[in-house]
Formats: C-alpha cells, structure tokens, sequence
DNA sequence: TTCAGTTTAGTTTTT
DNA sequence: CTAAACTGAA
C-alpha cells in the first residue's frame, strides 16, 4: 500500500467530505472546489481505513472517462487494490448488469445497445404496421416521449391517463408497447432500457436485490444534478437501509434537464435521505478573481438554486474581454487571432478551448483555424454517427446478436446486392407473422422459394457470408474481422468506385474505425464501448485547441476559455425558452455558468451582429446573459468596433422582456451594403485560394505538407510528405 | 432493381 | 445548408 498524507491537502470542509463515512451524505460542491479530490480521497480513506474492501464500493461518475481518471488517482493513493472497486458510468454499469441479468427481461446476454437514429427507424416501422401517418405524427416525437417515460422510470402499463393529456400520447403508449416489444424480438435495448431494465429487475426479484445490497456498501455518486428519476430510484434502492451513499454535485451546474436530469434530486436530498449531511464547498481553486465574480453574479439571477458563493485565494487576474464583431467569420477569425497572440506568448494550445452552444458553430471556426494552421480537435465530432462508421458497426452487430433487426435492415443492401425493397418487404412480413427474426425469416425465404431467382441466389449468398463471419467472432482480432467484412461484403469497393472526395473521407474514417479497434481483445467489448462512449471520452491533449460544446466541458478545464456566440437566441437558445420558459432560461444561464466556470485564468466572450441559421442572414442582438455580467470585471474590446455598443437603449429595454424574442429578426442597422462588399472579398478570396498549381506546396490540417500533384477544378491531389497520396477539397488546403 | 436527379423536411444540447 | 425521401427512366 502506498501510504500519502492525502488527508494534509485537504482544506476543513473537503476533509470532513472524506471522513463522513455512514449515512447520507450530500457535498454541494461548486465549480472548481475540488470535488474529484474529495471523491478520489473518500474512496482512498475508505479502503485504508479497512472498513471495506475494493470490491464493496461502487462510484458512478457522469463520463467513462472521468471514470478511468478517478481509478488512476485512487490507485496512486492506494495501490492496484483500486482497480477492483466498481466504477463506471450509470449506463455502463446498467449494461453490465443487464448482461447478468437479461433473462429476467427476456432479453439474451448478447443483445445489442441502440441508438436514437434506430430508435426512430423502428418507430417508424411500428407507425406504418399502425397506418400511423408519419407527417401527421413524427417519428421523432414519438422517440422523444418513449424516452422521456424511460426516464422517469414508466414502464407501459404505468402510463397513466394524465400522461396522456397530449394529444399524440395516446396513440404514444400504443406505440411505446409496440416498440419495446419490436426491441424485445430484436434483443435490443436503448440507452433508457439500460436503466430502467436493471431498476425493474432489482424491484421484481428479491434475491438479486439482496445479493446485489451485500455486496454494494458503499456508494459515491458524481454530478448527482444530473440525475433522473430512474437513476435516483435506483440508488435508493440499493442504499437502503444503511444509506450510506455520497452524493457529490453542484446545482448550478445542472445543464441535462432536457435529458430528464431532474435538479430536484439534488435540492431534495435531505427530504428524500432523512438525516443527510450536507458540506458545501465554495473555496474555489481553478479561476481567477474576475472570472468567478462574473459567474457568481450571472448565476445569481436564476431563482431554483440551493444558493452559494464562490470565493478564491487567488488574485484578480485579467478581466473578461467581451467583443462584438460584424459576423461569425469575423468572430472565428477573432478567435483564431488570438490563440496565435497566445501561442506566440508561449502559452501551449492544449491549455485553450472553444465552448460552443451549438456543435454546427464549430464548423466556421475549424475553417479559420485549418486557415491560420492552428492545430486544432473537435472533441466529441459525431464520428459514430457518420453513415459508414454506423454501417461497419451494423455489421458486427448482426453477427453478434443475428436477431437484431434494425442492423439487418441497414445492411441487408449496403452495399448494394440486388435485394430490392420487394424482396425485403416479403421477409419483414413473414418475421411478422412468423414472429421471427429478419435474418430467420430471410433463411425461410431461401427455403420457401419465394422470392425471384436472383434475389434468391444473393440473400443465400449474403446468410452465408453472416454465418462464416459469426464463426470468426472469437478467433479473429475485432479489427482483423472488420477489415474482412468490409473487403468480403463489397462496402469498401463500393465507397472506392465513387471517387469523390467525400467517399474517400469515409474509407479513412472507416481505417480510423478499424485502427481504434485494435486495443479491444473482442468484438462484443468493443461493441459496448462505442454504444456507450461518452462524448469526451475520445479526448486526447495534445498540442491542439479543444473545440467543443459546452455540454461536452462539463468537469474539464483550461487555461484560455473562448465563448463565442452570446447572442440571444443562439444562447440562451431561443428554442429551450420558448418551449419550456423560465426553467428553460435558467438551465441556460447555468451553461452560461459552467463555460464561465471552465477557464482558469483568461475568458473571452464574443457575440456577433449577423449569423448565417439554416443558410441564411440574421442579425441578432447580444446574449442577455452578457448584462448579467459585472461591468468591473469586464473590459469591452474596443478594436474590433463593429457592433453597437452594449449600454444601447432598444437592447436595454427589451431585456428580460419576451417581446425582445420577436424583434430578433429585425436589423438593428443597416449592413446591406457592407454586407456586399464583405462577400465580394470572400468569393474574391476564395476564388484566389483555389487557383493551385501543378506541384505547388501546400498545408492540411490533417494530412499536414504536401505536394499538388493533379488539379480538377475545386479538387486537388495532393502528395503528402507522410501521409501520401490523398484528394482534397481546394476548401482544406493553405497555400505555403 | 438500380441509379440519378429533384424535392422536401428538419435542424440544441447526448447517454 | 444538408440529408433523407421521392420520382421516373433504364
């Protein structure tokens, strides 16, 4: 055991945190206080106390990442031992559970994890069984209201006729019966069953609930504002009846709401644990002075909070720099500019971010950034949901779990191979009545005889190559297996004989997919993983900018903080206000808070006049957050000079004041004509850019320097120094 | 059954 | 603006 006097590098409050062992335990800690500290000291304290062992303490944290994090600074604390207490996320930690457990639920141990985008297409399925019209009633919707029942734990029968004042919601608990049914006959579950199935199993079996309390002594809950229902039932019922759990999270930093994270959780603590402990934690140790100030008076403004105040040791720092420019490409060039003054100081890139409050915002930055050859990485990119990326993985799901459905029908003609919608309509129709599989029900097509020759001949192709692939399952590398697939099954060659630029792109996601493959030992772990990955759990820090959401910077910090967008109705969301009002506006004002909260030492607020939404031209006035913000700790960025200054009249007036939502179309000057001239020297220059020449030198963001070897209009092949030959959009290209 | 060309619908945040 | 859905011809 490595003995450390982790309990000296605490301050009194985290101290008492760590050493409160029994009973309910809530620590209210603030941005920045030190909460992993406390955590990761209260499980050390715990062991080397010898009041339990590794294996009888579960810690459930927000990201499999801030997971992994928490093992590590235990372990050095405490040794390898750390390694066997239980630690992951709610979901990985139901997965695993149900996987035990399954057939409590009817579900087989190999089922697959879903997605929303299967979610809806097996909604759509069970809407034209119905004769639902999918325009009248939205697929999407209906996915919604599926998944806001499961959050609240609602199982079908428990809906009830008040939840039904909707109007779609009543044929929704039709649908929600079909649908679990449909995931049910395809061994699938969704990322709500992987929460809700474990809580139903626990209630309906007393001997698993017993088993699972002897084991479970001591649980550590992190970011408990972002609980919802299922999760909070779960936990009481594992904790009781000694309780001693510890919850540790900060209501202000409460930002999943519309994810069914109930705020109400962590405010009713002591109510729903009798005799709870609460510790606050307000000494801040991330941030500067005038950055805290700033995000204690934002944040002061909303009224459902527990209330504190964070307070630091440390200095004033700089001030806030807030900037207003003409338009969004002048805010990316804004950006870009000075993360190059910072790089040019000295300081590292990895130690700047970009929050964004919309992930389509990054697109203009990464633009700018590739131009002004910042290294850059956009943390949490939707690499899993790229079409092809979801087609490999359809595969492997197929092979692993042969019933799902929804895998089979993505592939069953990807690539093309001569199966046509008649064809594929005869085996749904026969799993149906035959209450089979798709895959069964194709191998009694093969059998029946009845579809035509040719479609015949090619599913009997297609089952077979299935069936060889599952036989490989255990004797193949996962990424040795995948690339076979890909080979075998013509998904590769159909993206190569398009030659455009784009499926080239997808062949390198697809290499990118099978080269990250390769540090899992099987092909079902790696299936788990990439269901269940969090957002920032591909992060990695190097030499790079981070650029991301501010929903992905939950728990992360950094140096330099860039908040560009502040304009109201892009933030606060004009649409999270509209659709759930005043609760809607205070959960924005708290990510308001947790971007704030994110810098240490300098943050730089932007919002700009003109935004292009959809492909086109608004104009729109500055966030109202921003005059929620101290002026003294504020500095206003004069050089830019493009927008109206913020103490402006009309803007004053109309805050807080819902009329000022509907005025956002309206100019607040005129720009037509700077408006002009601003695009001719964009086509001027792009155009400029785009004349390259044969051997010409050149810069990639990703492929770095190269030579132009062919050029065809806007694309161009170019020899990289080492990433060879590639054909590239003119658009990603610097010239040298 | 396939493929190319055209129209339309949907765009906040994510496990 | 983009991706999915639709349409019609081969």
């Amino acid at each position: 055991m490595i003995i450390r006097n982790y309990l000296e590098e605490l301050n009194l409050e985290q101290r008492e945190a760590v050493q409160t062992f029994d009973g309910p335990l809530l620590v209210l800690s603030g941005a920045g206080t030190g909460k992993t500290r406390v955590l990761t000291s209260r499980i050390a304290h715990l062991l080397y106390s010898g009041l339990t062992k590794p294996w009888n303490i579960m810690a459930v944290t927000f990201t499999n990442k801030a997971a992994r994090e928490m093992k590590e600074r235990v372990s050095k604390i405490i040794g390898p031992s750390a390694d066997q207490v239980i630690m992951g996320t709610f979901h990985s930690i139901g997965a695993n559970f149900l996987r035990q457990h399954s057939e409590l639920v009817g579900l087989k141990s190999n089922f697959s994890i879903i997605d929303v985008d299967d979610q809806v297409t097996a909604i759509k399925q069970i809407l034209k069984d119905s004769n639902l019209d999918e325009k009248l009633y939205p697929p999407r919707l209906f996915a919604k209201i599926i998944n806001h029942w499961k959050d609240k734990g609602l199982v079908p029968e428990k809906i009830t006729d008040s939840e039904k004042d909707r109007f779609e919601n009543e044929f929704a608990k039709d649908v929600y019966i079909k649908y679990q049914s449909k995931l049910k006959s395809s061994n699938s579950a969704d990322f709500g069953d992987l929460l809700l199935y474990p809580l139903i199993i626990l209630k309906d079996n007393i001997d698993v609930l017993e088993k699972w309390k002897s084991k479970i002594k001591y649980i550590l809950v992190d970011e408990y504002q972002d609980t919802n229902t299922v999760q909070y039932l779960w936990l009481r019922l594992v904790s009781q009846p000694e309780n001693n759990i510890c919850c540790v999270g900060d209501d202000d930093q409460s930002i999943y709401g519309w994810r069914g994270a109930e705020v109400k959780n962590i405010l009713g603590f002591e109510k729903d644990f009798p005799k709870a402990k609460v510790i606050r934690l307000e000494q801040n140790y991330r941030s500067t002075g005038n950055i805290l100030s700033s995000a204690n008076s934002l944040i002061d403004n909303n009224n459902f909070r527990l209330g504190k105040n964070l307070w630091t040791k440390d200095n004033k720092g700089k001030k806030i720099l807030l900037t207003g420019v003409y338009d969004s490409s002048e805010e990316a060039k804004y950006i870009v500019n000075m993360s190059q003054t910072l790089r040019g100081e000295g300081k590292l890139l990895s130690n700047i971010c970009v929050l964004v409050r919309t992930i389509s915002q990054t697109r203009e930055i990464e633009e700018q950034f590739i131009k002004g050859c910042i290294p850059y990485k956009v943390v949490g990119a939707k690499f899993f949901e790229r079409q092809e990326i979801r087609d490999a993985i359809a595969y492997l799901r197929l092979i692993v779990n042969n019933a799902d459905d929804l895998a089979f029908q993505r592939i069953i003609n990807t690539p093309r191979r001569g199966i046509g919608a008649n064809s594929i309509q005869k085996i749904i129709d026969f799993s149906l009545s035959a209450k089979c599989s798709y895959f069964l029900s194709s191998i009694e097509q093969v059998k029946l005889n009845t579809l035509s020759l040719s479609s015949k001949k090619n599913l009997e192709r297609f089952i077979f190559q299935i069936n060889k692939w599952g036989t490989l399952i255990y004797d193949e590398r996962p990424s040795d297996l995948l690339q076979l697939i890909l080979k075998d099954s013509g998904y590769i060659d159909m993206w190569k004989k398009m030659e455009t630029i784009e499926s080239e792109t997808r062949i390198d996601n697809l290499n990118e997919l099978i080269s990250g493959m390769s540090e899992f030992e099987n092909i079902k772990e790696f299936l788990e993983h990439v269901s269940i990955m969090t957002n920032n759990d591909r992060i990695n820090i190097d030499g790079e900018v981070s650029l991301m959401t501010l929903h992905a910077s939950k728990g992360l910090e950094f140096d330099y903080v860039f908040l560009p967008g502040w304009e109201d109705g892009l933030f606060p969301s004009i649409r999270s206000v509209d659709e759930k009002g005043n609760i809607g506006l205070e959960e924005e004002r708290r990510l308001a808070y947790v971007g704030i909260t994110r810098a240490k030492k300098e943050l730089y607020i932007s919002y700009s006049a003109n935004r292009r939404i959809h492909g086109l031209w608004m104009s729109s006035i500055p966030s109202r957050f921003i005059n929620e913000l101290p002026k003294e700790n504020i500095i206003e960025n004069l050089d830019q000079g493009l927008y109206l200054p913020t103490g402006d009249s009309e803007f004053n007036d109309n805050l807080n004041n819902k009329s000022h939502f509907l005025s956002r179309h309206k100019k607040i000057y005129n720009h037509a004509n700077y408006n002009q001239e601003t695009f001719k020297i964009k086509t001027r220059d792009k155009q400029m850019s785009r004349n390259f020449i044969i051997g010409e030198r050149v810069f990639h963001q990703k492929f770095g320097m190269g030579n132009v070897i062919n050029v065809n209009g806007e694309n161009l092949e170019i020899s990289f120094d080492n990433a060879g030959i590639k054909k590239v959009r003119s658009d990603f290209v610097l010239k040298k």
